[in-house]
DNA sequence: GTCTATATGGGGATAGAC
DNA sequence: GTCTATCCCCATATAGAC
């Protein structure tokens, strides 16, 4: 048997890999990762349930497959957004509505070329911020690392007279905002009585980036206790 | 045998009764309401197996208990708030400021009387917002609406220029900021290096209010796409 | 009200034939 | 690579003694 990277467990571009892969994605995206068994995933998928261990080699593995094969192109598109609000700054601090578009933008234009995956993408990001399991958030953020570091120094040079605790809390605020609207998309359609819904996506994506920008550059302010200390 | 409302299924005052809720609340916030098992909670709380079936009829029912014992007491006190700053207005639109303190303070001062049972509620709440379960998320805006149009008037009058559809798109950014601080408070701990951490209670109050209201009241801009006409 | 024991079903993972 | 069959464990819920 030939013995590549790719196949020692099983060939990544498997047709039945892919199968599942797809309807992980989406009972996880709609019913979460702890109520999802593997059995539901292999009878949408129309394959063994042999086969998931065999390709994945663990339900926790398989996971991590989900997140990753979605995550990783967004981040780089993250990243070259990024990249370009840098040049187009030509050396003095690049723009804060292009740094937080860079963010949100990737995540949410999936939806335009296809509105199911854009949307299945959207609910199981979204919640993996609240993932109560052990594995789920680790797994996620570790995804996450290789952006980090590039988006808060963009900010710090776009905010300079931020303290650096200030400035990661807004930063958490504003992930809130991203993290909920992808999440609760649903639900604000149904309580906005259809008024409100994810389908105008660079709508959306502008006034998420007009929401947190204003919020980035409130000014401080003194109020009761030890707010100023903490800083 | 004497046959009240409160003990057609057990006293809502029994020690047993307490010991789960108290067990169930810490696992449910910890682990989530999907990998806790019933067999977790009863060993947790030093009672036999048998005796939640007897005390709440299904595991879904003492879900909602576990919600419904902290979301309510809370949202009384939302609502105390909040008419207080229609007070303090004397006939004018509240300030936005109160508005959405009356709304975040609340669930954040449980820190301050007992920081376990605070981070636990918050935990608890701010996953929830995002659960995944069919049953978890309904049982939990249903204990919300009896607020919601109260403060969504309140905020129609403070942001009086504000297209409908606009401040429900605000709202719902707000809400995500709150809930993604409560459910990843110890996540923002950890990748500040503790820079960050919400037992500065009232200066936190104050960050989110500051950050909030000033998403709120962002001047609406005109972007690219059909931005504008959805308003 | 509280216990033991059990009914009934589903979970992840694997062995081994093909 | 894919299948069947199965191991072993855990889930919720209930029946019926105390």
């Amino acid at each position: 048997m030939k013995r590549t990277i790719e196949n020692e467990v099983g060939s990544n571009h498997s047709l039945t890999r892919q199968r599942i892969l797809d309807a992980a994605e989406t009972l996880f995206a709609e019913k979460g990762f702890e109520a999802t068994s593997l059995r539901m995933i292999t009878a949408e998928a129309g394959v063994n349930l042999a086969a998931v261990n065999y390709h994945f080699r663990s339900k926790d593995a398989l996971i991590d497959a989900v997140i990753a094969r979605r995550i990783q192109p967004i981040n780089q598109e993250r990243l070259a957004m990024l990249a370009e609000a840098t040049d187009k700054a030509a050396g003095r601090p690049p723009e804060l509505e292009d740094i937080v578009r860079a963010m949100i933008a990737p995540v949410l234009r999936l939806r335009q070329r296809d509105p199911g995956v854009g949307r299945r993408v959207g609910l199981l990001f979204g919640r993996t911020y609240a993932d109560p399991n052990e594995m789920v958030r680790p797994a996620f953020f570790n995804h996450m690392r290789e952006i980090f570091r590039p988006f808060t120094e963009a900010l710090r040079r776009a905010l300079p007279s931020l303290p650096p605790a200030e400035l990661l809390w807004r930063m958490h605020f504003g992930v809130g905002v991203m993290a909920h609207t992808l999440a609760g998309c649903d639900h604000l359609q149904v309580i906005s009585g259809g008024l409100c819904d994810l389908s105008d996506v660079e709508g959306v994506i502008e006034r998420m980036v007009n929401f947190i920008c204003a919020g980035m550059r409130a000014p401080l302010v003194a109020q009761p206790g030890r707010y100023l200390e903490n800083l």
